[in-house]
DNA sequence: CGCCCTGTTGGGGA
DNA sequence: ATCCCCAACAGGGC
């Protein structure tokens, strides 16, 4: 479920609740969570902190507690937070809080889920540093600095949306929505892009992420298994992600294959093919 | 029933 | 720089 809309949209369901609460009890079910951390160094450092914000960059989640002590927390494919679920609901609950007597439950079936610990400010900047690049909600994702990020760069434009620390935050559907709107194709190398298509997909980008926000997807109160997909979160206002379904747009048949390792749908009239691939880095023409 | 494939992610090793 | 595989689990197709 957690794409980067569905994690601003936990944060700031979740934000009222949480902020001014004290964290009185973390409980750490699954050990493998905060790996190679052990379990009782991030239990001991934030028991009995005050909750001062609940923060997001990229898909990360970062509770800021007293004293500059920060967890980061990572859905990853079906981690979720739910509060005060039902036991049905909390059948994989990996994580629980007590936060003044409420039950705020980590949820993950998979258990790809992290929880991460950073004290001190250098601390969480060197965490995040080390793994993020620009915000694309926070206006730092332009069409200049794409197209400086993608300069003599051979790899599928895909795979470079794809990257959180070129662009924190975009992932496997939100980086097809992108390319749709923006009518490149994902294979196409990112650094033959024209400096439009660059404005265009910078744009789509910032474009396809709020539009998810805005759609709100995400619950904490809601966790079902829905279509074989955790969660749910229906993306209605998005690029058919199912093959031999028509474009919205011109009607073709969407097809289905793998780029940068992941399922990708592409509608191929509205994001012509690439040329054929060649040795020699192409000359940039529109 | 079993086997195989897929998957809204990111890290590590080749 | 780029690609492949892996973590662990559930559901669907055959």
């Amino acid at each position: 479920m957690p794409e980067l809309p569905e994690v601003e949209t936990i944060r700031r369901q979740l934000a009222p609740k949480v902020e001014g609460r004290t964290l009185r009890e973390l409980r750490i079910l699954d050990p493998r969570w905060t790996q190679p951390l052990a379990p009782q160094a991030v239990t001991e450092a934030l028991e009995g902190r005050r909750v001062e914000a609940l923060e997001r960059r990229g898909k990360y989640l970062i509770w800021r507690a007293e004293d500059d002590v920060h967890l980061l927390i990572h859905l990853r494919m079906t981690g979720t937070l739910l509060w005060e679920p039902s036991d049905a609901d909390a059948a994989h609950e990996r994580v629980r809080f007590d936060l003044d007597g409420a039950r705020l439950s980590f949820c993950d079936p998979r258990r790809f889920g992290t929880g991460e610990l950073a004290v001190g400010g250098p601390a969480l900047a060197a965490f995040l540093d080390a793994r993020l690049g620009v915000e694309p909600l926070q206006g730092e994702l332009t069409g200049a600095y794409l197209r400086a990020q993608a300069r003599g760069r051979t790899a599928p434009v895909k795979a470079f949306l794809l990257d959180q620390r070129r662009i924190a935050g975009v992932g496997n559907i939100y980086a097809d929505e992108a390319l749709f709107r923006a009518g490149i194709h994902p294979l196409r190398p990112v650094g033959t892009l024209t400096r439009a298509q660059c404005d265009a997909l910078a744009d789509a980008v910032v474009a396809a992420l709020t539009a998810g926000i805005d759609a709100g997807g995400a619950t904490i109160d809601d966790f079902r298994h829905v279509d074989g997909v955790y969660g749910g979160f229906q993306h209605d206002f998005l690029v058919h992600r199912r093959e031999g379904e028509p474009c919205d747009t011109c009607g073709t048949e969407i097809v289905k294959f793998v780029a940068a390792g992941r399922g990708t749908y592409v509608c191929e009239t509205c994001q012509p093919r690439p040329r054929r691939r060649r040795r020699q880095a192409a000359s940039v023409r529109s």
